[in-house]
RNA sequence: GGCCCGGUAGUUCAGUUGGUUAGAAUGCCAGCCUGUCACGCUGGAGGUCGAGGGUUCGAGCCCCUUCCGGGUCGCCA
């Protein structure tokens, strides 16, 4: 950082080669320790802590300042970079060999004394650090968090600029858009009655971007979504967005391993081994049970459903002649790990995933204990074992339901026990592409296929034909980028030909006139000469909290928001100008 | 919208079966202290037990309501 009047070096900038040079610093007082007869104050700035140190050669009055100093004050400093003694030498911080032996001491700002503490082992309450966020960002460690966010930025950009992308700003006021999530919506003053929203992504632009020719678009995008919040989830976030004409989705896999494989080399040091593995989404559902599987341990689904179809247990036999599924999951050498209260507990957890029940069995020398185990012929449960290759001191869970449900408890069970059992973890990162995604999801409640990416995705070409028969069965040229468990990014190729985009909103149930009134605008450019495209995004936050480390979201954004949607430290949301809201045209009702 | 966890000095926490004046550590304030780095020593101040209601002779503790924070299911094209 350049010298300013303030200052000329930042604290921990100094080494011991500037040892015997005149220095100014500028920071905040992290620490006093006043001995009597000398005064020690560890000044703190963004690059880190040194240690002024005030003597006997001090000036009477500056000493006297130095001894009013306290914690948080903004002070700046004049003196010389002095070796400490080596019995005196701090190992803790990286200046602790050097010192400043003050002359001059200028108090630019006292302080409250802060009502948290700024040090990184603290544990103070949350909504505490949020209500003092400022206070809470002085911490060491959010600012290194910070400071990898722009490093992270930076590279992202001259990756994609390197690769022939262009950053295009798109708007934040734009038009509601129904599929999906909730919007933000603002109301317009000059239009009274209408409404914008805040963009759940700025999907259709850039694709309208792709019909200007623009070709290569990228962009660091805020998104806003007014949904519940989740541990890696806010209601604005931001998006490594991006847009690509003429590719496939083997292109933009390629660019994108390369960019991931960039950012890990430059902000961790750490090697991806390239190309990426890929997995279908059918096989991740029947290995792991979910569309973005932790591959850091084993513990596979097993299909057991030939082997039970016909058995005397009703759970089972029953939902294989639905058409349903009976998949089991093997805990190794958890047989005498789970007390029955335990096994009783992971029953009551798949019920949230909306398993009517969990079979188990735990395999013990020459005996079965299992509840179920009474229901099934010796064969038939040695043909169980032999398939899923249980043992004697493991422990087997089964599922039988319709293929979501069974997929979803028994994913969701397989992390649970992870977790529980403490199954060791493959060190590092495990990315994946999962890709073949099916194209469309049946929605119960309201009787309709809905778009699993969005509406605008490309089938595979292969499968149009099944669009209007079999919709179920179509695959989408859509793709996701999974790292230990967490969906990192996702995307597709587009639809780029009127009559597919037609069929696809067809099957989802929507007129032309509807199609029109949602997507109008974009289904007009595409009329006008639209080039093959397609593009990805990434959750910046997500990609953030894996290169920091973090365990929620919120401490990789300066300024998050709580489960409440609310920002604890300006307190918005709040109470509207009621004259500001009669201009608006709106009228609250408070209930 | 559902379920679970939490809320007690500035901060982090303890608080027994419901029982006298709610404790500890740390921080803060004052005094002393010339090499500390979790400085030390002595003394001091500091509490609407999240809020409201109820049960009780008596509530930090039990019950109801509510607010706030977190986790999670639904939700998140």
């Amino acid at each position: 950082m350049s010298k300013t009047s303030y200052r000329t070096h930042m604290c921990a900038q100094l080494t011991e080669a500037n040892v015997g040079e005149h220095v100014i610093l500028s920071g905040w007082a992290q620490k006093m320790r006043d001995l009597g007869g000398v005064i020690f104050i560890q000044l703190r700035d963004r690059s880190g802590i040194i240690q002024v140190t005030f003597n006997d050669e001090c000036d009477k009055a500056v000493f006297e300042t130095a001894s009013t100093v306290r914690s948080e004050y903004v002070i700046q400093i004049e003196g010389k970079v002095t070796m400490r003694d080596e019995s005196n030498f701090n190992t803790n911080i990286p200046t602790g060999k050097i010192e400043i032996i003050c002359e001059k001491i200028n108090i630019l700002d006292s302080a409250n004394t802060p009502p948290i503490y700024i040090e990184d082992d603290d544990t103070v309450n949350e909504s505490l650090r949020l209500k003092y966020r400022y206070l809470d960002l002085r911490k060491p460690s959010m600012q290194q968090k910070l400071i990898t966010r722009h490093k992270t930025a930076q590279v992202v950009r001259n990756f994609l600029s390197n690769e022939g992308f262009l950053e295009i700003e798109t708007p934040y006021l734009t038009k509601p858009t129904p599929e999906g999530a909730r919007d933000f919506l603002v109301p317009s003053r000059v239009q009274q009655g209408n409404f914008f929203a805040l963009p759940q992504s700025p999907q259709i632009f850039k694709q309208i971007l792709m019909v200007s020719g623009m070709d290569r678009y990228f962009q660091l995008a805020k998104c806003f979504r007014d949904e519940d919040l989740r541990q890696d989830r806010q209601p604005e976030f931001t998006q490594i967005d991006m847009e690509l004409s003429f590719v496939e989705p083997e292109d933009i896999m390629d660019i994108n391993e390369r960019l991931i494989y960039t950012v890990f080399k430059e902000i961790k040091g750490y090697e991806i081994s390239l190309p990426l593995p890929r997995m279908t989404w059918q096989e991740a559902m029947d290995r792991f049970g979910s569309d973005k599987p932790d591959l850091r341990f084993g513990m596979e689904l097993c299909d057991i459903t030939d082997i039970v179809k016909d058995c005397e247990f009703n759970a089972f036999a029953s939902n294989c002649k639905k058409g349903h599924s009976v998949r089991a999951i093997v805990a190794k050498g958890a047989g005498d790990k789970l007390s029955r209260k335990e096994i009783d507990a992971l029953g009551e957890f798949v019920k949230d995933f909306g398993a009517k029940g969990l079979a188990w069995f735990v395999i013990q020398e020459g005996n079965v204990k299992s509840p179920v185990a009474k229901f099934l012929k010796e064969e038939e449960l040695n043909a169980i074992f032999e398939k899923t290759g249980a043992e004697v001191g493991d422990a087997l869970f089964v599922v039988g339901d319709k293929n979501t449900v069974v997929y979803n408890a028994l994913g969701q069970l397989r992390l649970q026990l992870a977790k529980k059992l403490n199954i060791p973890m493959k060190e590092g990162y495990e990315f994946l592409w999962v890709t073949d995604f099916p194209m469309f999801e049946y929605d119960e409640e309201d009787g309709r296929y809905y778009a699993m990416h969005h509406p605008f995705t490309s089938p595979r070409v292969e499968h149009l034909d099944m669009m209007e028969t079999e919709p179920d069965k179509v695959l989408a040229k859509a793709y996701d980028l999974v790292v230990n468990g967490m969906e990192l990014g996702g995307g597709s190729i587009r639809i780029h030909s009127r009559d597919v985009q037609a069929r696809v909103f067809k099957a989802m149930g929507f007129t032309e006139e509807e199609a029109e009134l949602k997507f109008g605008f974009l289904l007009e450019a595409l009329k006008y000469g639209t080039p093959p495209h397609g593009g990805l995004a990434f959750g910046m936050d997500r990609l953030m909290m894996i290169l920091t480390d973090s365990d929620n979201i919120r401490d990789v954004i300066a300024f998050p928001k709580t489960q409440n949607h609310g920002c604890l430290m300006s307190e918005a949301p709040a109470v509207a100008d009621l004259a500001a809201l009669e201009e608006l045209g709106i009228r609250v009702i408070r209930r």
